[in-house]
DNA sequence: AGGCAAACATACTACTGAGTATGCTGTCAA
DNA sequence: TTGACAGCATACTCAGTAGTATGTTTGCCT
């Protein structure tokens, strides 16, 4: 545990997880082929297979790369000399415009999520789903702790904790689900998205 | 549209979806093989396909028969008399100890929400899948008109209703994520998260 | 210049799993 | 009783896919 957690990401590993995000996103982790994301990236199996020593160790660096999307951008924001709900209200409105900023890695963990152990998988594809693992139950624990916190001072009705995370954290991903992109859309959406979603959240507790 | 569309399942037909329900809960549509469908059962490939024609029709008779369940449940509870308030109360109460009975069935059909249309279907397969699209939009109206009938008469807060309906029908559904039945379950756990969950939901649209 | 990796492409292999063709057995009507 | 059909089991076929083995190019260091 000496050393820090940073593989030094190549670009063209970078470019090739993009592409196996949008690829696994539109098809299915499963149903998607090695060659449909060499397709997308206008080359072929070997490139991916120089980088990547297995199908499951690409999935399961897609889906560490979305824990650490969010990772990076929302723990800066929370403060201890804020409310528990000022912290709550920048969590959010953090969290959401980030993970619409990068949504196919998204779709993809939650299909990992809703789907599946993985199966026949070798060690170190168990050793990266864990930490995975681990990963999002660190971004959980910011959330919960916020929460308690507000419970315990009165800004939030005080009620089942697990639950209340597990209905929070599913309604500010909610856009994960039926989120698509459009051109028309005006510059004002997203960030009226994310403000009727924190407030909904927010008002969820009291 | 002349006649009524009730199949009549047999019961051998029924076992069949039960047990596919379960092994595509457990490995994920995708992952699970028709001969994992017909080891659960205790039988073989053959009892299967003398049903079903092919596995995407068997996975769409499972998806709906997960939107008959709560469709058959719901919407007698609305009454025309209640406020939307005491309507969308109801609802939830009836929908969240429904699902929980039949969750592997909606296991499955979120996992078909998420991921992915499928791929190279047959005609037979296309019109159940968009007879199951058809059902959920079905299901969706009932909660979008409750919103919006509170909407105007000032019972929930004005926003934008799209956003709201999706946020509310995911919040109801989020223990298809995270619930797992337990031995050491009290008794009253069902009740008070439905009651829980029916509070959060009401309370993020004031 | 030249050699030597890294970064791919090409051409295979082996296997899994959907779908089929056919065989077997009980049941029930005529 | 018999034949005919529903309800399965058994034993295949065949397409698609993960993974591999081996070529080929491109930078880069000396």
């Amino acid at each position: 545990m000496a050393d820090t957690k940073k593989p030094e990401m190549s670009a063209s590993q970078a470019e090739i997880l993009d592409a196996a995000a949008e690829v696994f996103m539109r098809l299915g982790t499963e149903t998607a082929s090695i060659d449909d994301v060499a397709r997308q990236l206008g080359s072929t199996k070997g490139r991916i297979y120089h980088h990547f020593p297995s199908k499951g160790v690409l999935l399961a660096e897609v889906c560490l790369r979305a824990a650490d999307f969010v990772l990076k951008k929302v723990p800066p924001v929370i403060t201890p000399v804020a409310t528990p709900e000022e912290n709550l209200r920048q969590m959010i409105l953090t969290h959401i415009p980030e993970v619409l900023r990068t949504l196919p890695y998204h779709k993809v963990i939650i299909q990992s999520y809703v789907g599946v152990q993985q199966k026949s998988t070798t060690p170190l594809e168990r050793a990266l789903f864990a930490q995975v693992q681990q990963e999002r139950k660190t971004y959980e624990t910011l959330f919960r702790e916020v929460l308690r916190a507000g419970m315990e001072d009165g800004s939030f009705r005080a009620q089942n904790l697990s639950i209340t995370l597990q209905s929070v954290l599913l309604m500010i991903n909610a856009p994960v689900f039926w989120y698509r992109p459009r051109d028309d859309e005006p510059e004002s959406f997203l960030p009226e998205l994310s403000t009727q979603l924190a407030d909904m959240a927010l008002a969820s507790l009291r």
